[in-house]
RNA sequence: GGCGCAUUCGUCUAGCGGCCCAGGACACCUCCCUCUCAAGGAGGAGACCACCGGUUCGAAUCCGGUAUGCGCUACCA
């Protein structure tokens, strides 16, 4: 099998750029540049910028990888921030999820947290006093407003709004208050919200470097809020701030942004800024073309570390669910992917999240893989062989590094997982019967289909006579006594050979025979072999 | 309901007016290889390019409308 290897490789087609690990050359970015950027001279800064209100899931990493991606083909900086600007849904752990995520698939950040960087905190909560200042400053200028709404009130509002049929938004109840009312509702102890006082007409116009010219009517936008009442900023505010502050030259986020970037174009207007590009991604989606979440299955991108997924293949998955290069290419090694990756090859559709794909791109990434390398990734799986699937395997531990590295070239081809899948084809799942101390099996599966049970002891016995004066227990010789021994037994090759596939190895379907039994070695072959006519006892005539 | 956006094989996609009675990939089927299962190789099936009009010598590609879908419509991001 080890030709078989050999092969994987030479025909998996990886896409390189056929160079080494290092970034792009500055000669290469420059051209990147140049073709990308012919508008734009500001260095290219983006960012990712979550809020660690839960782990990161699929769509959320693509976001990121797509920013990551951007920089390093630009020669720009990726940055992270964390938004945590809602209090109420702080999840605890997720930002080390976050860092760990982005770690996991290789998405180095140049600034953020750990790093730290120039336009620090990265942090929003450590920087209020930003946005407050910004608010107060809208206010002063009469671009913003205190509004003292109650909750209830607001509620009451929208669901007569929506008894009506009317649009729902803020029926800007607060806009026109005077400093005597203010005072009043002040000395109750109320305390206000700021709000975006929002052009009544007109329309706010924005390009988009995925979708092109936007446009939306300013009167079927509301005055939105910028500073909640416990101090902290919305997303809106917050964002904006720090996205001018931090000197974010793209704003890439999800779709789901879309209509809200009128605000946000307004609120760069107010405060005197220039807005950044904006290139809105399209969405991941689940079976049913509904937005990704929970109730999909697995969303969680650790989830499929888990899972045994290389972080490789799960890049060039990613890569491809909205991006592509051209009509054929599949797979591409990291270089490949900052080389090709383009603003202008994004498309539009959401992107139905296909796990058949993945499976077989991952394993494609395994096949990839050098058996030393592809050992010392299975080895924790195997070490803690639960994964989703579970059921821990009777495994003596520690494993033996080098036994592994015997029975990899046999599972190589076929794994598609490191762990376990629902159709056996992970690796943990491949390998562990070389591991084992006693088979758990079927009896009925030695007989295969054409055998009665007296045939198969028969079988099975003059097999291990024969095999007892073996020395060599190499594949070669294992084949050069069977195969002809099954010929004088009068024996098609393909139910023996069936025969004592399931006897060594528990299973119908596994790696070739006679390299099967060389790994195993002599010993263990010969405890399985009798067991075998064991269990065939069991069965009856 | 309002606003915005989208619509090419089951799925991911190529296509930016003639090269397309639409190309690639996953999945599926057949065959080859073969001790089983994979991997690999060779084929196949699968899309009236959502629909209806228009522009044009010519449209999947441009324009309009319809339908459907999705997103947003919070003191959440």
């Amino acid at each position: 099998m080890a030709g078989s290897h050999q092969q994987g490789i030479k025909n998996a087609h990886f896409h390189s750029v056929g160079q080494s690990r290092s970034p792009l050359s500055p000669g290469e970015i420059a051209e990147n540049l140049e073709e990308a950027e012919l508008n734009e001279r500001r260095p290219v800064r983006v960012r990712y910028a979550p809020s660690p209100t839960g782990f990161p899931h699929i769509g959320n990493i693509r976001t990121a990888l797509f920013n990551w991606l951007f920089a390093r083909h630009s020669g720009g900086k990726f940055i992270l921030r964390i938004e945590d600007t809602d209090q109420e849904r702080r999840v605890e752990g997720a930002v080390e999820a976050i860092m760990g995520s982005l770690r996991w698939l290789g998405l180095d950040w140049d600034e953020g947290p750990e790093v730290g960087g120039p336009y620090g905190p990265y942090f929003q909560s450590q920087r209020l006093s930003i946005y407050q200042e910004a608010a107060q400053r809208l206010v002063t200028e009469g671009k913003a407003y205190y509004c003292f709404c109650s909750p209830q009130r607001l509620q009451e509002m929208r669901d007569e709004q929506r008894r009506l049929g009317k649009p729902p938004g803020y029926d800007r109840h607060c806009r026109e208050l005077s400093l005597e009312e203010q005072s009043f509702m002040d000395s109750q102890g109320i305390v206000p919200v700021v709000r975006f006082k929002m052009p009544l007409d007109g329309e706010t116009r924005f390009h988009d470097n995925i979708w092109g010219d936007v446009t939306f009517e300013n009167s079927t936008l509301d005055d939105f809020v910028l500073l909640k009442s416990d101090g902290y900023p919305t997303y809106h505010l917050a964002n904006i701030c720090d996205d001018h502050l931090m000197e974010v030259s793209h704003v890439m986020r999800a779709e789901e942004w879309l209509s809200s970037t009128p605000r946000h174009c307004l609120l760069y207007e107010a405060l005197g800024w220039e807005h950044p590009e904006f290139a809105h991604l399209p969405m991941i989606l689940g079976p049913d073309r509904s937005k990704l979440s929970k109730r999909h299955g697995a969303t969680g991108l650790l989830e499929y570390k888990e899972m045994g997924y290389l972080p490789e293949a799960l890049i060039n998955f990613l890569a491809l669910l909205g991006w592509s290069l051209d009509d054929r290419t599949e797979l591409f090694d990291r270089e490949a992917l900052i080389k090709g990756f383009s603003l202008e090859r994004i498309g539009k559709t959401g992107a139905i999240f296909n796990i058949e794909k993945l499976n077989w791109m991952n394993g494609a990434y395994i096949r990839q893989l050098t058996p030393a390398d592809l050992a010392d990734r299975a080895l924790p799986y195997l070490e803690d062989a639960r994964n989703g699937l579970s059921r821990p395997v009777g495994m003596k531990r520690p494993l033996d590094r080098d036994y592994l590295l015997k029975i990899i070239p046999l599972i190589q081809d076929r794994a598609r997982t490191l762990g376990r899948t629902a159709q056996d084809e992970g690796l943990v799942q491949l390998a562990e019967f070389f591991f084992v101390d006693d088979l758990d099996y079927d009896p009925k599966l030695l007989l295969g289909k054409h055998l009665t049970a007296e045939q198969s002891r028969s079988y099975l016995g003059t097999a291990i006579k024969r095999l007892a004066d073996l020395t060599d227990f190499g594949a070669a010789t294992l084949e050069g006594l069977l195969r002809p021994l099954s010929a004088e037994l009068g024996v098609k090759t393909g139910d023996f050979f069936g025969l004592l596939r399931t006897a060594t190895t528990g299973r119908t379907a596994a790696p070739p025979l006679f390299q099967t039994m060389e790994v195993l070695g002599k010993e263990r072959c010969f405890k399985r072999l009798k067991a075998a006519t064991q269990k065939l006892a069991a069965v009856g005539p």
